[in-house]
Order: structure tokens, then sequence, then C-alpha cells
DNA sequence: CATCGCCTTGCAAGCGCTTGCGACACGAGC
DNA sequence: GCTCGTGTCGCAAGCGCTTGCAAGGCGATG
């Protein structure tokens, strides 16, 4: 209830003890009496007291924060994993200090100059990959790293099997008869790689799966764009002219597969009817519109690195110099409706199927 | 380059001066002369120096920091308007930290123990009605507060005209010729107020615009449910078995408008010609599904609230009590294909319009 | 009964920076 | 030539907490 004019010192007083002991016992240090500990705890209940982060990083030198990177806020899956990560990170008596790096210059900004040190403790890079030096420049500043959607040897990591992933999911439209399967994938941003490994990945795993069926020596069906609904519009644009246009894609987020689904609509062609789409990410709004799409359970991702750097935290006093965990987890096909044999392929002539026949055309 | 061993004393020695004259040179305070001050940049960057935040907040009080607080991460709404804000407040020399409040009880110890103490300066609470003493809590911390979507005397804050834009929607939709037009709006989860005030302005805005067009008298069409895609469909559900079920909806939110149109277009219901859906937000994804909605300028709102705080934080030296600004925007409708006059009016006997006029028809 | 060792507690020296105040040098004004 | 003001700079006292070390009290031991 009281303000900021309470110091160990008032509890000291109030508790009739010195304020090293009060130290000790808000603390729960050892080498304390039971007695004693709780006549100061309550004390310093009845003052509303708090101590000064300042002061006792000041003393310290920890500071008992984490930083989380992202290169954007406003997306879905980092909205998500942020979430699940700061959740846990709290619980484990940690605040998070949030870092946005959307463009080169700031990543550039932020990575040259000494800003985190006695800032943080830690910090989780999400779908960034830091190069040796910026991982050199942050230990230097004495801090711990784990990587979301990114490796490095000897830096703790949580990541999907993208590339199996990728695979997977074309082989399903494979399976389903497609012949002409076509990759929307992501660009990098301004030249810089904030594209990031994972959608390269992507690319190989569909380029796994077309090898493997024999389907490799044709023209190539690969799009690149940014990530957002109007990257992946803009790519299957780009494909709709196609000398051979595609029966199918497997697009590698699910943001850019909604842009998909809305020019194919534009076109007239009916998903999954006329042309099949695969997404990633398991996006909340797959369910809505119908996506069938690669989950890469997101929210265990976002427990997972902020659980690992926890323990790369941990492991500081443990002096035992224990490697950092790497996860990695596989992806899963969800099947809705914006996937199907290609017409060709239909049992009935085409067209013999109504338009409507309602529960088994995606929705966009 | 350096580590951390760089300290101001340092940095004194090799510009040769004390480690007084380098605060001050370093931070531009005057009483530096233009040489010395260079001479000490030039040492500072030589080394790499970076001050410890942890000593400088304890010497000076200040931190330098903000908190940002909203009840949950994972939505497109926060993500965007926190991206926005983060970015103003970096710019500003601030760092930001991050507090998601997804439970009543969470929100309960956040706000019942003196946390922000020393941690920030000011904070950024977003989507939450702070209580009387909840904000007295936070002034005796000494924090300087800014609102998003709520009011307070005496708090700077950023709100849009709910009432209005609920009203102007609704208006959009009796226009149409619609006359049973019902209401989606958001429930508060477990019983506490998380719902927030902006969406109860809308629901006042729909009474007003009904009321008006002397419809009030009629059964209530209101229905209230969790802010999501699962709350939307399960309230369409329900209105799907009234006694005289509407013809069109406002629906509080994007994200449930979404789950209303997946609701419709189960039960065979073509949006628009059976139905008509207005939303509220401009999510990103309306333009993918053709959902007619509310844009309430969600980035700018961000970029307005930081800024608040800012002139806030600024108001502390400048010690002119000037009250703290308060923004209010008004929503404008924004037109897609979700929304057409009701099908009892169109001038075309019903069902002459084919099935799939294309182009005229929302997507879901 | 004296001695030793352990458990509690307090003292005081920092942690790295900021800032009021005094010291000093210099040119101006009388 | 002397005083005074202005502009630069250094000294040293904190900011509020942590922690190594020493002091004191106690029961256990020989």
């Amino acid at each position: 209830m009281d303000n900021m004019l309470v110091s160990v010192e008032t509890v000291a007083e109030r508790a009739g003890v010195s304020v090293s002991t009060v130290s000790r016992a808000l603390r729960s240090v050892p080498g304390v009496s039971a007695a004693t500990r709780k006549r100061v705890q309550d004390a310093a209940d009845a003052l509303g007291y708090s101590a000064s982060p300042a002061a006792s990083r000041l003393a310290t030198g920890k500071t008992m924060t984490v930083g989380i990177v992202v290169p954007v806020l406003a997306k879905w899956f980092f909205g998500k994993v942020i979430g699940e990560a700061t959740q846990t990170l709290r619980q484990a008596g940690f605040d998070v200090l949030l870092y946005e790096l959307a463009t080169a210059e700031q990543r550039q900004r932020f990575f040259g100059t000494v800003h985190l040190h006695g800032r943080t403790d830690g910090v989780i890079i999400m779908a960034l990959q830091p190069s040796r030096e910026e991982l050199e420049s942050l230990a230097s500043q004495g801090q711990r790293v784990a990587l979301l959607g990114a490796e490095s040897a000897g830096v703790g990591s949580v990541n999907v099997d993208n590339r199996g992933a990728g695979r997977a999911a074309v082989r399903h439209l494979l399976n389903l008869g497609h012949q002409r399967v076509a990759f929307i994938g992501i660009r990098d941003e301004d030249g810089s790689n904030l594209g990031g490994v994972p959608p390269l990945q992507r690319l190989l795993g569909y380029r796994d799966a077309l090898g493997e069926a024999g389907l490799a020596g044709g023209d190539v069906l690969e799009e690149l764009d940014e990530n957002s609904v109007a990257g992946g519009a803009a790519a299957m644009s780009r494909l709709l002219v196609a000398e051979h246009a595609p029966t199918a894609a497997f697009v590698a987020s699910d943001e850019m597969a909604f842009g998909v689904l809305k020019v194919l609509r534009q076109a007239g062609l009916d998903v999954p009817r006329d042309f099949s789409v695969l997404g990633f990410d398991n996006h909340e709004l797959c369910d809505v519109v119908g996506l069938t799409t690669m989950d890469h359970a997101v929210a265990e991702q976002g427990r997972d690195v902020a659980g690992i750097l926890l323990d790369a935290l941990a492991g500081l006093d443990a002096l035992d110099g224990s490697v950092p965990r790497t996860l990695s987890r596989t992806a899963r096909l969800v099947i809705r409706e914006s996937t199907a044999p290609p017409r060709a392929l239909r049992s009935t002539p085409a067209g013999s199927d109504s338009p409507d026949s309602a529960g088994h055309s995606a929705h966009l």
C-alpha cells in the first residue's frame, strides 16, 4: 500500500534487525533463523516493501530480465509464441523486454552496439539467424542465448523439421495425384536474410519430394514473395500465367496461403476442385477458411524456447559446462478442405460434381 | 567491441579527466567544454563503453523503460498496436517491458503488488479499465499512465468513438433495408471485466441506431460471447434458432465475425444474399474473406498512445501541471462483400440472382 | 567447567553511476 | 592592480541493495 519511501532500512527498523538480515531473509538466503525470517517477512508485507530492482541489479549483476527479439510483432505466429514464452518466463520470476527488429537497419543497430549488457541476463532470438560475430557480441555482454527458428553450434534452440515438413506436405499433394505442384515461399525483405532459414528448408523439402517422385525435371514452379497476404497473392498471380500452370501449391506460410486463396477465387477457380492449396503454421483462421496446412505446435515452441533459456540461465550458477538443449519437433499435416485430387483424376467427368457441394470446398 | 569490463573509470583515464566529467560529457549535460566533450566521446567510442543502466537508474531514479500491459498478445489487434507503440517508444530512447495479463488472477497480482516501481517510469495499459485504486497504486509507484481503449479522469488516453461507430455500422445495415439486425458482442471472460468498455459502447451504439429507427420494441437480438472465432460462431448458432431470426448482424470484433461467417456457411446460408455481416477492427484478413467492417486505424492508435505517455513523461520535468492529452478518433465504414440488402427487398424475385455471382458475395 | 564449533546476526565495503558544491583559471570591470 | 563573475572541472557523498567477514551466543564435548 505504501509508496516508494520504504527501503530496506524501514523494514529493518520495524523488524528490529539489520538491513543485511532483511536482505537475506527476504531472498531466502540460508543463515537466517526461521523466527527472524518470519518477523522480517511480516514487516515487509505490512509496509508493502519491494526491493529496488536497480539497486539489487547493481549489487548482484543479475537483472532477472530476459529480452525477446522478433522481426515483427503484428503476425499471429509471433504474438502466439511470445505470449507463451513470456508466461513461462514470468512464472520463473523474469521480466521480459521486447525488441522488434523490423528493418535491417534496426537489426544492425541492435547487434552493433552494447545495449543488452546490464539490461538482460539472456535473450531469445526468434526467426532471425544471428551471425557468429553477433552471437559473440551477445556473449561478451554476458548474455545467454536461445534461438527459435534458427540454429547455431553451442546455442540452445528449438526448431521444427521444416525440410521434412515441406516434403510431407508436397507428398500429400503428390499422393492425391497432382503432377504439377508449385511452391510459394518467403523472400527476404530488403535484401537481408530476414526470411530466415525455415523458409529455405521448406523449399528444400519441396524439392526433395519432387525429386523422389521423379518430377524434378520439369520447369520450376517456385515463386517467392514477402510473407503476407499480399505477397502470397502476388506470387499466385505469377503462377497463373505460367506456361503450364500448376494444379496445386504448397505455400510456406498460412498468411501467404490466404492471399493465394483470394487470387484463385478472383480468378474464378474453385478450391479444391480446380486447385489445391496447402499452407504452413496452422494459423487460427485456417479453420475458418478451410485451409489444409502443416501444424507445428506454435504455443509449445514458445514454451520450449523459454524453458531452454531458463536452463541456460540456471546453468550459469551450476558450473557444469552442460551443452545447451536443442529441440526439434516434427510438423504434422492437418487436412481441411483446400486439398483434393486434381480435376483430371476425378471419377466423374468434369463438371458433374455440383459447383456448390457444400462441406467439400474451401471457403475463400 | 570490448566487454563488461569498461566502466566510467576506464573512460575517464583514457580521456584524462574525472569520472564526473565523463558522466556529464556523455549525457550532454551543460558544464563541459566542447573540446573535452569530444575527447571523452572518442575515448568512450574507442572502448565500446555503455553506461550500466542499473547504476544510472539507482543514481537518477529514472529507468528509461515503460511497461505495456495487454490482456492477450496473440491477437492481431494487440500485436499491431504494440508493434507501433514500441517503435515510437524506442525512438524516444525507452525500452519496453511486456506484461500479459491473461487471467483475472494475473491482473490481480499485477496491480496488487508493487512491481513496477523502479522498473518502469510509465505504463501503457491496453483494453483494460483500471479502477481508481489501481491507478492510485500505480501513481504511488511513481508511474505515469496512458490508456488505450479505456478512459479515466486525469489520465491520458486514446479512444475511438465506439458508440458512434456502432451506431454507424447498424445504420448501414438499416439503410440497406434490414429490419431484424442482431448484435453479437464481447462478453467478459471469467466474470471479470476483461471485456472492457469499448464492447459495451458498441452495444449502446447498436441500441441507439435501433431506437432512432423505431425498431427498439422488438425482441432483443443481442448475443454475447468470448472474443474469438469460436465465440462468434457460438453466438451466431444461438441466433439461428431464434423465433424470428435476424437477417443481418453487427459483430463487435472481426475475429468473432469470422466465426459468424463460418457458421452461416455451415448452415448453408449465403452471405450476403441470405444474411449480412458487419465486423469491427478492419483485421488484416477482412480483405481476404470480404468482410465489411469498421476501421479504427489501429496502427495510429498505437503511435498515439505511445506519444501521450511520452508527453506525460516529459511533463514530469516540465512542472507545468498540464493535463494529459486525450485523443478520440472516429471509426469509418469499410464496405466489402458481406453486406447487402435483405433477400426480401431484392428487385428480382428470390433465387433469380445466380448463386455464384462472383465478386458479390462474401467468401466464407 | 573450560573449549570448540556451529548457527545467527551485524558491520562495512562495495556495485557504477550522478550531482551538489567547492576549487580553480581566466578575462573583465573598477 | 585587485575584486568579481563566468565557465570548467574534480571531490566526495550518496542511490538501495548484497555479501565477505568477523563477532557473539549457544549447546555439545572432553
